[in-house]
This record gives C-alpha cells, sequence and structure tokens, in this order.
DNA sequence: TTGTAAGCGTTATCAT
DNA sequence: ATGATAACGCTTACAA
C-alpha cells in the first residue's frame, strides 16, 4: 500500500530502459528470450503489479462494461426478479473471462443523462442495456454518440442497433394460445411497465393471440405494474373486481405469476382449476412451485453470455446484427385446466 | 466519439491556462466569480466533459467499488436468489449517489488471486464482500495489504475486520426455538455452502436451540447445497430418506425453502400439517407463496446501504464499527402446526 | 534489439 | 488571481 513499484523501478533493478520492460512484459516480439525471463523474474521478486489505470488511460479505453437496468419513475423500488440476477450473473462471468470488468447501474429510463455517465465521460468501453422504453431517449443517445450497446430483448420493426433476446409477441402468443386451446376464454394480461419494450410486445402477442381466436379484447383484463409476487397480486386482485368470469392470467414474470397464484387462492379461485396462469421466464422457481408453473422459457444463460460476445466483438470494429433467441412454451401444472368450460 | 474537448480546448478559447479551468471547473476558492462563470459557459458551449479516467488517474483513487460474491469450487452454478439481488440493488443505488461506481463480479471462495485483480491493480478503492468462508483467504490477503473492505454477514468471535449483518446464530435459533415451540421434534437443516460463515452460525444456533431443549443432535439431519429451490428440493428429499419421521425443516433461504415444501408436497408431507418450514431472508416471494412462509427477516436494504456508508467512511481514514443488525422472526402459515405431536 | 521522448487529461505545487 | 511546470504510470513512434 506504500511506494508502488513501477515500470522504472525494475528497468532501474533490470539496467535496462521502462521501454523494454513494458516491451518485455507484454510478450512484445522482437525481445530475446533471456532479456524478457530476466525482466519478468525481477518483475516478480519486486512483486510489480500493473497499474490498470494508467495503462487504461495511456490506451484510451477502460475495459470496462456497464449493465444497465432501466426503471420507471413510480417503480424505484427493491427489485428481486431472479430473471434479473441471472442474466447478471451470465454477462459477469463472460466479462471476467474476457478480461473485462463489469459495472452496474439502474437508470431512469426516461433520462438520457447516463449516457454522458458512462460514455462521454470515458468510464465504460460499452453498454448492456436491459429492456427499453418503446421510445427511448437513452438509446437514441448512445446511436448520436457512436457507443458501442447491445440490448436486451426483442427485435422490434425499425430498429437500427444490436438486440439479443426472444421474440416476445410470439412467446406470448404461444403462452395465450396454449390458454385458449385449453379452453380459457377471459384471459388476463399482467405486464411490466406499459411502454417498454418487453412488454410492449408481449402485449401484442397476447392481443395476437385473442384476435386470431375470434375473442373479445377487452382493456380492462390488462394490467401494468412491477415484477415482483406483490404487485403481481395486487394486479390480479383488481382484475378479478373488473372482470370476475377470469379463467386464465398471462404474466410477463414467473416471479409475478407467483404473487398471482397465491391471491387467486386467497379469492378462492382454485389454480389451474378455475383460473390457468401462464408466466414467463422460466426461472429455477418455475418448476418448483405449487402448482407447477407453466411459462415460456427464455435462454438467459446463452444470451447474457451473447450479448457480451457481440458487445465484443463491436468494440473490436466488427459488424454484428442481432439475435432472436429462441423461446418456448413449457407446459406445467398451473395451466392443465381439469375442466374446460 | 471523435476530437474530444479537453481542458485546454476550454483554456484557449477563454485564452487562460489550464489551470485556471481546472480551478473554474472545480469551484476552488480564490477564483473571481466573473473568470468562474466565463470559463463555467465556454466549457458548456463546447459540450465539455471531464475525462474521469483521466482525473482518476491524476488523483491516484478509481472511485469505484467492487461487489464481490464469493461462490464455491463445484457450484459456479447459475445463481438467482433474490436475496443476492435485493442487496445488490441496495448497494448500486448507494454508491450511486455517492458517485462511485460499482463493479460485480464473483470470485472463488478458496483463491484470492480477485485481491490483487482489483487492489493491487487498482481497479477499485474499495471491495465489499458478500459472505465468506470461516477461514478466509482473501479476507486475510486484504488485511495484509491494507484494503478497505466490509463484509456481508454476522459478526464473528475474535474478527478483526468491519461486517454488516444480522447475528444468524440467533436468528436461525429463534427459528428452530420457534418450530420446538410449536411441537416439533425431527428438524433438518438445509444450509448453503458448509464453511461460508452465514451457513456456519445459523448451523450453530440451530444445534443450540435443539440443546437447549434437550433435543438430540443428528449430523443425518444436516445438509449442504446451492441456494436454489432445486437444490432446496434435492436436500430435502435425501433428508426424509435418512430421517423419515422428520417433522420440520429450517432452510437458510427462502428461496430454497420454495423448492423445500414442494418436494415435501410431492412425497406426501403436508406443509405444515405434517412438516413445518421456516425460511431465511424474506424476500417479497415469502408473504406470497403458498403457504405463506415462515421465516427470519432481514433488513436487506438497509443493510445494504449500510455496507457502503461504512466503506466509504473507511476510505475517508474514519474507523468504522461493525454493525449487528436486527432479525425477526415473522410466523406465517408453513409453520403453523396445527396437530403437534 | 534497445533507448529516448512524447503524450494520454487532469490537478497540484510553486512561482509570479 | 493566475500561469508554468511537473507528475500520475504506462505505451509507442521514432531513432539509434
Amino acid at each position: 500500500m506504500t511506494n508502488r513499484v513501477t515500470i522504472s523501478d525494475i528497468a532501474r533493478a533490470a539496467g535496462v530502459s521502462p521501454s523494454t520492460v513494458s516491451r518485455a512484459l507484454n510478450n512484445h516480439t522482437g525481445i530475446p528470450e533471456s532479456t524478457r525471463q530476466k525482466i519478468q523474474e525481477i518483475a516478480a521478486q519486486l512483486n510489480y503489479r500493473l497499474d490498470v489505470r494508467a495503462r487504461n488511460f495511456r490506451l484510451q479505453r477502460s475495459q470496462t462494461i456497464a449493465t444497465l437496468f432501466p426503471y420507471q419513475n413510480a417503480s424505484h423500488r427493491q427489485i428481486s426478479d431472479p430473471f434479473y440476477l441471472e442474466i447478471v450473473g451470465a454477462i459477469t462471468d463472460e466479462l471476467d473471462q474476457h478480461g473485462y470488468d463489469a459495472l452496474i447501474a439502474r437508470v431512469h429510463v426516461e433520462s438520457d443523462d447516463w449516457c454522458s455517465r458512462y460514455v462521454l465521460d470515458k468510464r465504460v468501453d460499452g453498454i448492456l442495456l436491459i429492456d427499453r422504453a418503446v421510445e427511448d431517449n437513452g438509446i437514441r443517445r448512445l446511436q448520436s454518440l457512436g457507443a458501442n450497446f447491445v440490448v436486451w430483448g426483442a427485435e422490434i420493426a425499425g430498429q437500427d442497433y444490436v438486440s439479443v433476446g426472444c421474440d416476445g409477441e410470439a412467446g406470448a402468443r404461444d403462452a395465450v394460445r396454449h390458454l385458449i386451446e385449453i379452453g380459457r376464454r377471459r384471459i388476463g394480461f399482467i405486464g411490466g411497465f406499459e411502454h417498454m419494450v418487453e412488454t410492449d410486445v408481449r402485449r401484442r402477442g397476447y392481443l395476437l393471440a385473442l384476435e386470431e381466436a375470434g375473442l373479445p379484447i377487452d382493456d380492462q383484463s390488462m394490467l401494468f405494474t412491477d415484477f415482483t409476487p406483490e404487485a403481481g397480486g395486487q394486479s390480479v386482485r383488481a382484475l378479478l373486481e373488473r372482470v370476475p368470469d377470469l379463467d386464465a392470467i398471462f404474466a410477463c414474470s414467473d416471479y409475478m405469476a407467483v404473487g398471482v397464484m397465491e391471491v387467486l387462492r386467497q379469492c378462492g379461485r382454485s389454480v389451474p382449476d378455475d383460473v390457468s396462469v401462464v408466466g414467463y421466464d422460466d426461472i429455477p422457481l418455475a418448476a418448483y412451485y405449487s402448482p407447477r408453473l407453466t411459462t415460456i422459457h427464455q435462454p438467459i444463460q446463452a444470451g447474457g453470455r451473447l450479448m457480451v460476445q457481440k458487445l465484443l466483438a463491436m468494440i473490436e470494429g466488427e459488424v454484428v446484427p442481432s439475435s432472436v433467441l429462441p423461446h418456448r412454451l413449457i407446459v406445467r401444472d398451473s395451466s392443465r385446466a381439469e375442466h374446460s368450460r
């Protein structure tokens, strides 16, 4: 912690110049094996440690990637949906493997200040955005700055940036089709924030499935809220008041769905006998809840890693395309309707 | 993204020297209000942005804190326990408010390489460690390096570093006492990794409660595994084979407890009629699971924020003490034994 | 193969 | 009140 050993100290000890040391340490070609070895030995002896800050500064990079979680006004509430943690885990591990540091923050979705903070202030070499608004100022700003970034979520029409995620519209449609197939007719929708893409595309899928089946569409059957069991539970309670003959719920997250199922029971509706429930994400919990939760599986791990790989490729100057990952309907017990209407 | 505006550009435009600009921008005393205003205007006009990397380098700091999650050999499996996400959320928000960046990574608990990477390489000004091993090389290394760090978890005997967390021994003891009070006698324990402090202290509390009640202690009743519903479920299945007359489970995390309850049902045991279950953490899920989960509440939010405050104070040179946060037994439905034996 | 020197952008010291 | 200068630790032309 006291006096740091620098490259010059090694140079002095080895009787060479700092540049030679730098070259030796970085395994540059054109340095004789013998000198290299000698210098590396001395470095080890002296307990030399490269000052990454200095190097990154000199190299004008930061070797750091920010993973940003947009939140909305009202709901700067505590987050705990396991989905987020899974994707963070995958991202940080993958970054680690590539020698990058992972920075994390929540950012207000309606502002773009954070672009200055992370990009202009040169804190990071790139950004990973976990979901975004349908009209997203931050993304526009990132683009105008020429920043490297990858977004988690569905690829949407006219999108001129890179995303990695499932086709949420198709996923939601599959979920709702399934509910219709097992005989459900009054299907509620519980989403995250209305103007975030992931919720928006899933709502589209929901509406599409209803339409295809010739079922009536009713704004009263949709509700938008936080990704927590509590919010899910409250929403379904509200929904039941509006639509007493509700016979199914499609929730935009498994974690929400847990609250949904609990409140349904509290209200005297059995799941799945009276009301079927389908969630989204297929977090570990889904298979271990009772009843086991029907859901749309997303390859979260793979997706997180892919985001990193794409971003690093972009930083290397490559042109990379968006990826649409496969989703999969996993039918479990929460939607096995014994008695269709 | 092209040519960056630097302090010298402003100096040139304003007809002053770079040092004056620096002083003006940093609101140093001894600079006339008029000059300051003029310079700040020009800076704004030119869209000047401080290069934090350069400043941090010059100031020999990084203005970044690492939050590290130790993992064990076998289990570099995906993490998703909401507890972790809640604490990460609290930590990152609090760091943000203080102008610090939050770096995140998982580190192998049996190594201390990461100390070099984060501390010696000067990537961060301090470290937040989420749990640790009973004998923790990383911590010893951090101490020998004189690094600033704060650990999440119980304060343990002879500990000469700063921790923030609940008294896990007391928490576990309260949980198990409660089970004993409602008539349970064959109580199983499902922990995280055996040599991590949080699991270790809770095991002690568990044993203590059994001892106090004069109940027999049986190694076969304890199992150690991952913090996932799946692992919790598998553990309880194994436990039931070893101890067929099991009538209660104390699990070290609510998320685990979910899997525990599901498998109990699969095995034909009703919760809480046949087997009572108590979890730990009081994540949002706990109150919304069915049956509602009895658990030990930890002030996760407050704890995360407090860790940050302490760490920043340490960095400022203050001497700060450890904190033991209050825990609280929350009795819900998973432990209401209708029929005691 | 190696050394010299410049520079990344900022701030602090020491003058003036 | 302000400017010149050095320095933080490293890498890389360019020169030798």
